[in-house]
DNA sequence: ACAATAAACCGTAATTATTCTTATTTACAA
DNA sequence: TTGTAAATAAGAATAATTACGGTTTATTGT
């Protein structure tokens, strides 16, 4: 098991939630792979072990690992995408691949350099996000 | 009739597109609010003055208004969000009020800073956007 | 180990935003 | 003014997501 499923199995026991075979699984898919995939992606993988298996576990699992930090989430054509989180120590932002949801760190955040423009305005978040196609993907 | 409104009639016109009060009215409705608008809210504004509107004439001149560069759009909270296009000639993102939908231009395009970082990945698009609360709306 | 209990889960129905379909109406050009 | 393609209405269909009532299961205290 990778060390960011057991630190996130810790961090639920922790808050008071159960450990759970399907937890762990979900937690699995996600942590190895470095990008974003879907709630149908998701279930897709879980339904093959667990047959039958609800919507409603997995959305209310993904919801539940956002609120605890454990996965990120971004939205894109339509559809709510999730990853594990990177690294917190350092804020940063994704270059994107539409194919295969996998992710790239931009270092640069722009919200650096644009303090001056925000006069008056409540900032609550922000997005910067790179689309397009990974070199992977190009080549199939 | 707005300056912005006779030019996306003329495009439409000039595109074999037909004429009809209900795009003159959405094209109006967008063209006196500086910020975005669901398709929900267009619904709202039309069904006063169309008893029995259709869906379907919503969205569908919303995506030709879109494709023919007259409309531009984000995605937020689940929702698409659409608003007359700024002045093109600028390359430009935007400060979003979550309240009210304005906006606000910021001049600083991040992508210029980063070339380095994007070896071997094709850009399609790209995605800068601050969310937050406009000074008007922090006082309501 | 065993029972109590709160959380997790299933099955399914409901919602929400959006798209599609078919028949009808309308704008506009000949 | 009439023919025709475009636009529309009405409502069904779809896709992603959320909600709900009943059942099962993980955990805690005995």
């Amino acid at each position: 098991m990778g060390k960011k499923v057991t630190e996130a199995l810790q961090k639920l026991k922790h808050h008071g939630y159960k450990y759970t075979d399907k937890r762990e699984d979900m937690l699995e898919f996600f942590g190895n792979y470095d990008g974003y995939r879907t709630a149908s992606d998701v279930q897709e993988f879980m339904k093959e072990r667990y047959d039958g298996i609800s919507f409603d576990t997995i959305y209310r699992n993904l919801h539940l690992f956002h609120d605890l930090g454990i996965l990120e989430a971004t939205e894109l054509n339509g559809e709510k995408h999730f990853r594990m989180k990177c690294d917190t120590s350092k804020h940063h932002h994704h270059l994107i691949c539409k194919e295969c949801g996998k992710t790239r760190e931009i270092e640069l955040c722009p919200m650096e350099y644009i303090e001056k423009e925000l006069k008056g305005f409540r900032i609550d978040d922000h997005k910067f996000e790179i689309y397009g196609v990974c070199y992977d993907c190009q080549s199939t």
